[in-house]
DNA sequence: ATGAGTGCAAATAGTTTGCAAGCTG
DNA sequence: CAGCTTGCAAACTATTTGCACTCAT
């Protein structure tokens, strides 16, 4: 439980990334989410203002490239990010109402191997997010 | 061949929705490039600057919620449209170099409703992008 | 000490909105 | 001819960039 923020500190360290108050701040914001959030929600979360928006956004785009969070896309194109995907990946579906989000554990991920492979690409990568109205919101 | 066109025009007039030069050019536009394309690309697209861009965004919009086209995201946020979903639902992978698209005709929809009720979500929708770097360009 | 990381201001990209004028049904 | 559509300008949102300063290593 407590390793998913550590988890992810170690890799900046391997990444040889620096460990800033800044970057655990937003890890720990991410963390307690545990649902995909954008760069501003993950700002907002942020208790005392501890970084700028623009931090954010910088943070963000180096946890992606070192693979310690996932990218994703909104419906209406803001990206967002999710941490704890170290085992397993995984998508999810999203409120169009009140913004719950479930995680769902299904993933074509082999399948669009196996296809992209036949095209001859490489350097895969997927973005799939699915969006509904909960219970509550209908 | 000569239908995808038609076929559209006829949905727009079953929903009310009026036949202007404007909206035929931009589903020419899509019929021709078969893959999603964004509406700065659609509207890039028209000969003669058929029409301005923001009545590209407009008419897309409405395509879309006439479900004439379907809607994606690129791994950059850009929403792209899509023509030709009238039967055959279908993903794509795209070349993060040169951009060329290829049809992936898997789909988790059916697994994806299944989680999603037993959520007790309704509305669905989802997207789904692929990308990579083709045999050309690596 | 040295270069990665940060904050602030300003620039961009993509998309949306307001409003008067034009065209379809 | 009524109202959906369009064009143009301007507003907006999400994100990126330039630059000087700061802090982790």
């Amino acid at each position: 439980m407590t390793s998913l923020i550590d988890e992810a500190i170690a890799r900046l360290r391997e990444k040889g990334l620096r460990i800033t108050d800044q970057r655990k701040s937003i890890l720990r914001a991410l963390a307690e989410a545990e649902a995909p959030m954008s760069a501003e929600e993950a700002h907002a979360a942020l208790v005392n203002e501890a970084c700028d928006l623009v931090t954010a956004y910088r943070c963000l785009d180096q946890f992606e490239k070192a693979k310690i969070v996932e990218l994703g896309v909104r419906e209406n194109g803001t990206k967002v990010y999710c941490l704890g995907h170290g085992q397993g990946h995984h998508h999810h579906l999203t409120c169009r109402g009140c913004g719950k989000t479930e995680r769902i554990d299904i993933c074509m991920g082999k399948e669009l191997n196996e296809i992209a492979a036949h095209f001859g690409f490489v350097e895969l990568s997927h973005v799939m997010e699915a969006f509904g109205v909960c219970p509550k919101c209908k």
